[in-house]
DNA sequence: AGCACGCCGACT
DNA sequence: GTCGGCGTGCTC
């Protein structure tokens, strides 16, 4: 008879640890599943074995037997060593971190028509011959694949420079060594361009596709093939980094910088810390592949914790853009009011003479950002978030972006009854409608979430911007993410200081991407395009920095200013959020946990925490919330991680009524 | 999270 | 007397 230490299917902080149970069963290892009865009467509870226990020095009480297994649906052999890693690092449930292993859906009742995951027209192509330069990344990386060495490598490759052709090559070498791959993308909405590449490559047969817009069925039957063993390559969003495939060669995290490798749910995961670690247990190679590699990723190849491998060449060496800064407060002074300066007017004319297309990029979707009355000021906003509301034009609704919720505007203000309530501030919406009053005679299509939103649409507007019916797309940073469009001359970023100004500590960082990522849409093909900034801080450092192209001197002075103040990468930020019912009950009790923290880990100690405060947004869903945020410099993660875990634990005991505690490890947004 | 146990108010 | 309110505590 053996003990085993099981983590019990249940999602709550109560039953957030480990059973044990007596098993007879033969073949019980870490991650598989099992049936057993749990709690009263004779439930049955799915659960994950953690491990083999030890026999306890005293006889468990009403010890229970582990009954059945199923083999189908068991973790990867790595799982479990994943899961208690993510636990400690981001503080959250062991079956939380299960769970992002388990096949999301179930299986399909009858089994359909193996459905059509790609609506792709795909013949296949054999390999380019590499450029000089993509030889040298490939053999870079090819030998510590082939030794089974874990390693990983950060590929700085300019925009169309050809960091894809290194990929494939690298996913063909793990499939000759019989070895598995994944492909990690920020957004599957936008990369059918790249799947389609795995085509011509590779065919549809050993490929699988896992992302969140597949349907529950669809999603478990691309889960089975892989956990099958009949499929060796992976391409995916962020999830499919947990793909239960075995032997893994390779996994490859492409525009590494991308926020979206952050997960906002629970748990709170970075996909490269957890690409990371899967890497190392497999001995795997990493490979984080950007044109704007994250300020982290950066500091870390300086380190020599990555090896860094540069491309610099542009595919058909087509020149980099030129790129002009518009200051926008002269043109304020010298009477345009318009969100076009006339830099950018006339050159678009120019284009649109040409027969070129243009691209207008806002980082805000909506018509305006706010709705405020002129006679007394009141704000339209979320009643739930406390955030101001962006009006819709088209559905003449008020939109609260964080919680979706939607008004209608009312005819007079609410407040004070007057008639003047007014908009202020510019989406892509307004700019679609400005620029069709601007110029009437080109043909102007706009994508950003909500044009986006019906299924397949995001790609007709780029299907019919790539052929040319297009003159103008106006659009939010989906625009900026690795399309190739041949005919772009001119790209005009309408107002950069949308993103420099949110207040957060990577601001400089984003906008410096986003400025580079969107140049990089003008001037494929045979001649260099243009692209104009319009912005009201000119001289500031990361726009000045974006329009040089020069990286290195941006990510000198960012790292400084990093260092300066002691954020990442010099430490790790953990943001402590609560929140109460009322809102004096939420800022007592940040206070409390503010204290208990300060003693556990020392006093001087304290400047390290900052806060407490409200938290950004201070109101969601009827919760009032207070936050705290620590730096853990280097060296001081376990003494936060125990004090932190105390504080949650004593939380659960004395609190879990009234309070939610939420911990996130250097948290993307709010600060 | 569920669910049983348990200790006080209104009722067939 | 007993049905049922939901506060408290436990699940190997």
């Amino acid at each position: 008879m053996e003990y085993i230490d099981l983590i019990i299917d249940n999602s709550s902080d109560q039953t957030d640890r480990l059973y044990t149970y007596g098993s007879e069963l033969p073949g019980l290892v870490p991650g598989s599943k099992v049936a057993v009865s749990f709690s009263t009467g004779n439930r049955k509870k799915n659960a994950y074995v953690h491990s083999v226990a030890e026999p306890p020095d005293k006889k468990i009480k009403g010890l229970k037997f582990i009954e059945e297994v199923d083999e189908t649906e068991a973790l990867p052999s790595d799982g479990i060593a994943v899961v208690d890693w993510m636990r400690s690092r981001y503080f959250c449930r062991r079956i939380d971190a299960v769970k992002c292993f388990a096949p999301s859906g179930s299986p399909p009742k009858r089994t359909r028509a193996a459905t059509t995951l790609f609506d792709i027209e795909a013949t296949r192509k054999t390999a380019p011959e590499p450029t000089s330069e993509q030889k040298a990344g490939i053999e870079a990386i090819l030998p510590y694949i082939k030794r089974k060495e874990h390693r990983i490598f950060l590929l700085h490759g300019v925009t169309s420079s050809g960091k894809t052709e290194i990929y494939l090559r690298i996913i063909q070498e793990c499939v000759e060594q019989g070895r598995t791959a994944i492909m990690l993308v920020p957004e599957i909405a936008l990369t059918t361009q790249t799947i389609r590449r795995f085509f011509e490559r590779f065919g549809g047969e050993p490929l699988a596709v896992l992302h969140s817009k597949l349907s529950l069925g669809e999603r478990y039957e691309q889960w089975k093939k892989i956990k099958d063993g009949l499929v060796p390559i992976v391409v995916g969003a962020r999830s499919a980094v947990f793909a239960p495939l075995e032997n893994i060669g390779a996994i490859i995290v492409d525009e590494e910088h991308e926020t979206s490798y952050k997960s906002d749910m629970t748990p709170k995961y970075d996909t490269i810390e957890v690409a990371s670690k899967r890497a190392a247990l497999h001995d795997a190679v990493l490979v984080l592949g950007s044109a704007t590699p994250s300020m982290e990723s950066l500091y870390h190849a300086e380190q020599g914790d990555y090896q860094k491998i540069v491309l610099t060449e542009r595919f058909n060496l087509t020149p980099l853009p030129s790129v002009e800064i518009i200051d926008m407060r002269k043109e304020l002074q010298e009477g345009n009011k318009s969100i076009f300066s006339r830099e950018l007017y006339r050159q678009t004319s120019q284009e649109l003479a040409a027969g070129k297309q243009v691209i207008f990029f806002l980082n805000r979707r909506g018509y305006s950002t706010f709705l405020s009355c002129r006679n007394c000021g009141y704000v339209m906003s979320c009643e739930s978030c406390g955030i101001s509301m962006t009006y819709h034009k088209a559905e003449a609704q008020a939109v609260c972006h964080y919680c979706g919720k939607k008004e209608i505007v009312p005819p007079a203000c609410p407040s004070c009854g007057s008639r003047y309530l007014k908009h202020f501030g510019t989406g892509t919406e307004k700019v679609e409608e400005m620029a069709r009053q601007t110029f009437p005679n080109a043909s102007i299509d706009r994508l950003d979430m909500d044009t986006a939103k019906r299924k397949g649409s995001a790609d007709q507007i780029l299907r019919r911007f790539g052929k040319g019916e297009t003159q103008i797309l106006i659009g939010t940073q989906l625009v900026a993410k690795g399309l190739d469009f041949e005919h772009v001359g001119l790209v005009g970023i309408l107002s950069a200081d949308l993103s420099l100004n949110i207040p957060d500590y990577r601001s400089p960082e984003r906008t410096f991407q986003l400025i580079t990522q969107s140049s990089g849409r003008a001037g494929r093909g045979d001649s260099p395009g243009r692209v104009l900034i319009q912005t009201y801080s000119p001289e500031h450092y990361a726009i000045q920095a974006a329009s040089g192209n020069d990286h290195d001197g941006f990510y000198r002075q960012e790292l400084e200013t990093r260092r300066n103040i002691g954020y990442p990468p010099f430490s790790d930020l953990i943001r402590i959020v609560l929140g109460a019912a009322e809102e004096e009950e939420s800022a007592q009790g940040i206070e409390k946990i503010r204290h208990l923290l300060q003693r556990k880990v020392g006093s001087d100690r304290a400047p390290q925490i900052l806060g407490p405060r409200p938290a950004p947004l201070a109101k969601v869903n009827e919760l009032y919330r207070h936050q705290i945020l620590i730096k853990a410099y280097p060296g001081e993660w376990e003494i936060f991680k125990n004090a932190i875990w105390e504080i949650k634990e004593k939380v659960i005991k004395e609190k879990s009524k009234e309070w939610t505690l939420s911990i996130d490890v250097n948290p993307f947004g709010f600060l």
